[in-house]
RNA sequence: UGGGCUGUCGCCAAGCGGUAAGGCAACGGACUUUGACUCCGUCACGCGUGGGUUCGAAUCCCGCCAGCCCAG
């Protein structure tokens, strides 16, 4: 019986042409646009945004064009309680969010993957850049970095379960972005050119203080910039403006520039320091999600990335306890933000990650 | 009121007679399915103000104004 697949398509690019590789592979197709937020609710001034009505038409039309059926599926309360609400729980708590990564676990790789079941398809089908392959010996499925490293995703799909990872097929994860371009240009999509997204896709301005700001309907007070050793240096906007390693937007004007070290909740202070401050050798993080080992018993020797688009570095883990692990790195890396992933590779391969606490 | 010092881009600051360095900030762009970082670019026809000297002044001279310090 012939397998079914269900495409995740945001109306890019990526996901259309994913689409049209799932049915050449042999799978009965089926294409699904998110629906993740009436436009209405965000700050929306343009149409860089990954699932606006412009988005939900484009994945339409990619469908039309590859034969296969389209739906929508409103997943907004459930994208508005695992995605934008931590995402401003975050930031009130002093931490750097990564919505794309609560998206991923929560939204495409749960609810989707959940619904794809009980629809009883076999398989979901997203357009990320990054391969999942069974090791037999193992008995584990692995996530491992995409043939073309410029594009690869895997850092924002670390949270993958083995349950997950066996229901998921990645097409483009041996493809580099100019070839699915190609792909998509042969195929006549109306998308083929259309640019990469970026930015949080519901704060499309880029204005993320902004949006809390108007979505919660708080007001975040004014606060003291402060050194290391607590000299008042000026005043912030409010906390929500800053995050580690922060350069631009603080507007004062120093004999050098200077860095958000930390956020002081409690006193609403936010802590500046010069650039070689910023290094620190480990970290924790806890919510894990280990792929290719079930545990970690003894330290062991990785690559680690504190976030996306970094160039892994050596380091050594430990596990705490099961959630919890400890990252101490060969050389001390720049501004490592709570809340932001580490994520650990063993070369190609994922190993897993965390939240950094 | 006497004496001294200072006044150059939003902030700091070079310049000391030859046609306005630099840093910080800001703004714009590149990069980027998160926030950041980074990179590139822009940013004083004018140097408190009014005169004067000079081929030529932010740079020299005089007056005025403002600020700071000391003395009453």
């Amino acid at each position: 019986m012939e397998k079914r697949a269900l495409i995740a398509m945001s109306g890019g690019v990526d996901s259309s042409v994913a689409a049209h590789l799932a049915m050449k592979m042999g799978y009965s197709c089926e294409g699904v646009t998110l629906k993740l937020y009436d436009n209405g609710d965000i700050v929306c001034d343009n149409q860089k945004t990954c699932c606006s009505l412009d988005d939900i038409e484009d994945a339409r039309s990619a469908c039309r064009r590859i034969g296969i059926p389209h739906t929508v599926y409103n997943f907004k309360d459930n994208f508005k309680e695992n995605v934008i609400s931590r995402f401003i729980d975050a930031y009130e708590r002093g931490a750097t969010p990564n919505p794309c990564i609560d998206c991923n676990r929560f939204i495409k790789f749960k609810e989707l993957v959940r619904r794809a079941e009980i629809l009883s398809f076999d398989f979901v089908v997203t357009g990320h850049y990054a391969r999942v392959e069974y090791d037999k010996e193992r008995k584990r499925y692995l996530l491992k970095k995409a043939a073309d490293p410029a594009k690869d995703q895997s850092y924002v799909l670390y949270p993958l379960t083995q349950d997950q990872l066996s229901k998921t097929l990645l097409p483009l994860g041996e493809l580099t972005k100019g070839e699915v371009r190609e792909l998509a240009r042969g195929l006549g999509l109306i998308n083929a050119e259309k640019r990469d997204s970026q930015d949080i896709c519901f704060v499309p301005n880029g204005d993320y203080a902004e949006f809390i700001r108007s979505y919660t309907g708080k007001s975040y007070p004014e606060g003291d910039f402060v050194d290391e050793k607590g000299n008042i240096l000026g005043t912030h906007k409010g906390i929500i403006h800053y995050t580690v390693g922060q350069r631009k937007g603080l507007g004062l004007a120093l004999p050098a520039p200077m860095y958000v070290k930390e956020k002081d909740i409690a006193g609403n202070k936010v802590v500046l320091c010069d650039n070689a401050s910023l290094f620190s050798r480990e970290l924790t993080a806890k919510d894990i999600n280990l792929i290719s080992v079930e545990r970690i018993d003894e330290p062991m020797r990785v690559c680690a990335r504190v976030r996306y688009n970094q160039k892994e570095q050596p380091a050594t883990v430990t596990q705490l306890d099961d959630d919890t692990i400890k990252v101490v790195f060969d050389e001390p890396q720049r501004a490592i933000s709570k809340g932001q992933a580490v994520v650990l590779y063993d070369g190609d391969t994922v190993v897993g990650g965390g939240t950094i606490q």
